[in-house]
DNA sequence: CAGTGAGCGAGCTTCCGCTTGACTT
């Protein structure tokens, strides 16, 4: 019989404490939660204090039986899942569900993999806090009554099979008030003015730095009247101001800031960033991923010391703590870090190794000294003017944890580089080579991206490290939000240059509104978010999550019964779900008329149709000829798209001739542009433009194709002794194919190395 | 799954947070 039986949230982290426990402690995982709420139904009942019915999903039922049998010959059960209400609460379930006798289980907790703190909490274990329990349990009522009462609201108003939920609806109405900005914005002109200036130094070499005027002028002829006054102007040095300045290291990693680094530096989705960070994980390489804390264990702390001092030397180390600031923040785990500090690199894949090195330089750079600067602000008169041109320049006097890192901006203009100035005293008088005024443009606010959202929810406390991923993916799911590029659009501008006492005016062109996945609304997302805003605005205000974890802190620190406060909710919550029943649904049918379509002569209408937005050309009232119909692009629209984009969408499919007697046709389907030819789909490249594109090219693309699936349908590998038996390249990666049934290879193998008896044994080994 | 642009209307859809495999040809 095993003495102790200790339960964990994860296995990964069950193989590590069992190491540090030794034989009479057998660690196992619970896989997260083994109970909730029922799948299909609301699994509460309302009238009876909103008791909840708990279910063991499906899919846990093998867990829970497992841990059952240990349990029971177990002569104690440790209840180790993580400090925080949602772990407190799989403790409870574990508990109920194993039929746990309070006086012989024991609940213990640490914030950190290491030896000292297991033992430690082994030696202080105390029982359930039913109060943090409680909390959970608001949480999850809240969150279901929310979702399964909204939704419904929806099918019947909107449309079949969406949804809403305290997270998603916001994370939706984010992006849909963004672009309303983006839509409402109106783009002013400017112009800003640089000068190159040139001053003689003392050993008689000559020095050049750049200054930008302090005034932006709102006209050409301003800018120009400007330039005028500079040609026989004197510029003189009024003031030369030096300061030192201190730029301090950025907190270690939480899931949030891994997520919007790993998208800006690595280029990374947020999606891709947690599987890569699992799968380091589960190698041992870093702390838990799924994290909202900047807290570093001692041990750690102590590693990060040592490896800059070898690395850099003492003065480089300096061991700061760093406070959450986030909202709402649990603090279970430690901060995302190396486990060892001194492995500076890992084994694995290219995208492994990246992000490796990303998370053990922000650790080992948030242990680091400051860099100290000294910023010199200079300011140059110009005679006959009142504007001044300033020239800024900084100087690293010590780089510090700067060595190591830089934290990613995300929008950088690339305006305003700073560079190292030649010296200067008041009184000088430099000379100006060249003074440029530029037109610029003011800019709307960005589109969201991925982690810029994740961002913005962790600081209105909304959503958490585990559902930041899941969230994006199901609002884009639902088709609320779509995530796309753009390429942007030349736009020209004027430059107007002063140089040997002449201004000379030039047009240049530059791309603007060039962007990379990033996320914009759909119509659905546009009409669902203002629905919920005008029925619902309690749930849909960017306060409501921060207002109801105040609550569910009350009830945790056992100030507050749930269901009263769940209650108080409910009821207003549920009358104006009725009144929302009763309300008209939403005209999504509506017509937008664009303007008439020059050939035809009829009117062209926007709506939204059955299989989503779509344009239309005739169908007005009395107009017996059925109307033509073409679905909008992803990315547009019906609130912004202009008659011309609409009458375009009319120009596909498009025939361009025969190929070997059958005809090709270009048209654009749910995966994107593609070339039709005898019955046979082949996409087209990204570089191809589905309405400019012409036969020889597509004819080229289908041939591609063929050559492409004869390779596919050849077989990698085939055995002489065996010729039932092959090794094939199938959709979903290379297989073996063997008596009519088909296995995969794994991971890990290379299927050109497979032997026939490599392939036996897999065979055999997924039999069992 | 690569178009579709009605009128019989069944039965279905959905939340947030904890955690990982299992498994498509």
């Amino acid at each position: 019989m095993q003495e102790n039986l200790v339960i964990v949230e994860s296995p990964a982290k069950a193989k590590t404490i069992e190491k540090f426990l030794g034989k009479e402690y057998t660690v196992k995982s619970s896989f997260g939660h083994i109970r909730d709420l029922s799948k299909k139904e609301l699994g509460i009942d309302i009238s009876n204090n909103f008791e909840p019915h708990y279910e063991i999903p499906a899919d846990k039922k093998k867990v829970v039986g497992e841990l059952d049998k240990l349990a029971k010959s177990a002569k104690t059960v440790w209840l180790a899942s993580d400090e925080d209400r949602e772990g407190e609460a799989i403790a409870w379930h574990l508990a109920q569900v194993l039929g746990l006798d309070p006086k012989t289980t024991k609940r213990i907790v640490f914030h950190e993999i290491t030896k000292n703190a297991i033992l430690h909490a082994v030696e202080n274990p105390r029982s359930i806090n039913m109060d943090l329990v409680n909390a959970q349990q608001a949480r999850r009522v809240l969150d279901r009554l929310v979702g399964f009462e909204l939704s419904p609201v929806l099918w019947r108003k909107v449309k079949p099979s969406l949804s809403a939920g305290r997270v998603q609806s916001v994370a939706v109405r984010l992006i849909v008030e963004r672009e309303r900005e983006i839509i409402a914005f109106e783009s002013k002109d400017y112009y800003r003015v640089v000068a190159d200036f040139e001053i003689a130094g003392a050993n008689g070499k000559s020095g050049a730095f750049r200054a930008e005027l302090n005034k932006r002028f709102a006209t050409e002829q301003e800018a120009e009247a400007f330039l005028g006054k500079c040609k026989d102007a004197r510029f003189t040095v009024l003031n030369v101001e030096q300061k030192p300045s201190k730029k301090n290291p950025p907190a270690p990693f939480t899931t949030s800031t891994l997520q919007q680094e790993a998208g800006r530096k690595l280029g990374m989705s947020v999606s891709q960033t947690m599987a890569v960070a699992q799968r380091l994980y589960e190698a041992g390489y870093i702390t838990y991923m799924r994290t909202d804390s900047v807290n570093l264990s001692n041990q750690a702390l102590a590693a990060a010391k040592e490896e800059i001092t070898v690395l850099f030397g003492a003065e480089y180390s300096e061991v700061r703590n760093f406070k959450t600031k986030s909202k709402g923040a649990q603090e279970a785990h430690e901060a995302i870090r190396p486990s060892y500090m001194n492995h500076r690199t890992i084994e694995g894949g290219p995208q492994e190794k990246r992000l490796y090195e990303l998370i053990w330089k922000r650790t080992v750079a948030s242990q680091m000294a400051s860099a100290q600067t000294e910023r010199t602000v200079v300011d140059i008169a110009v005679s006959g003017a009142a504007e001044q041109f300033v020239a800024t320049g900084e100087v690293v006097k010590f780089d510090g944890f700067l060595r190591l890192y830089s934290e990613s901006v995300e929008d950088e203009t690339g305006e305003g580089e700073e560079a190292l100035l030649p010296p200067m005293k008041k009184g000088d008088e430099p000379t100006a080579q060249t003074i440029t005024a530029l037109q610029r443009f003011t800019q709307s606010p960005p589109r969201y991206s991925e982690a810029s959202l994740v961002k913005r929810l962790e600081e209105l406390g909304i959503g958490r490290p585990s559902t930041y991923a899941p969230t994006i993916s199901t609002i884009i799911t639902r088709g609320y939000v779509i995530k796309e590029s753009r390429d942007g659009e030349k736009r020209g501008y004027t430059q107007l240059t002063l140089s040997k006492g002449k201004i000379a005016r030039k047009t240049l062109t530059e791309t603007v509104g060039k962007e990379k996945n990033k996320l914009s609304p759909t119509d659905i997302g546009m009409i669902v978010t203002d629905f919920l805003d005008a029925q619902f605005a309690a749930v849909m205000d960017y306060n409501f999550t921060a207002s109801v974890e105040k609550e569910f802190d009350e009830i945790a620190m056992g100030e507050k019964s749930w269901p009263e406060m769940i209650r108080s909710f409910y009821d207003e919550f549920h009358s104006k779900v009725d009144e929302a029943l009763e309300s008209k649904p939403v005209k999504s049918s509506q017509m937008h008329e664009l303007g008439i379509d020059p050939k035809s002569g009829k009117p062209v209408f926007v709506k939204i149709g059955r299989f989503g937005p779509v344009a239309q050309i005739g169908g007005a009232e009395g107009d017996e000829e059925k109307p033509r119909f073409a679905s909008l692009k992803k990315g547009q629209l019906i609130a912004t798209i202009t008659l011309d984009e609409a009458l375009a969408l009319f120009d596909l499919p498009r025939k361009l001739g025969e190929f070997e007697d059958k005809e090709v046709v270009i048209g654009v389907g749910r995966f994107g542009p593609y070339a039709r030819h005898d019955g046979k789909f082949v996409s087209l490249a990204k570089t191809d433009d589905p309405y400019t594109i012409e036969l020889p090219r597509a004819i080229e693309l289908i041939e591609q194709k063929r050559i492409k699936d004869k390779r596919m349908k050849e077989p990698i590998k085939i055995f002489a002794e065996e010729p039932g038996l092959q090794v094939l390249n199938g959709r979903y990666g290379p297989y073996i194919a063997f008596d009519g049934k088909n296995y995969r290879i794994p991971k890990g193998q290379e299927p050109e190395g497979l032997t026939l008896e490599a392939c036996r044994a897999i065979i055999a080994k997924s039999k069992k």
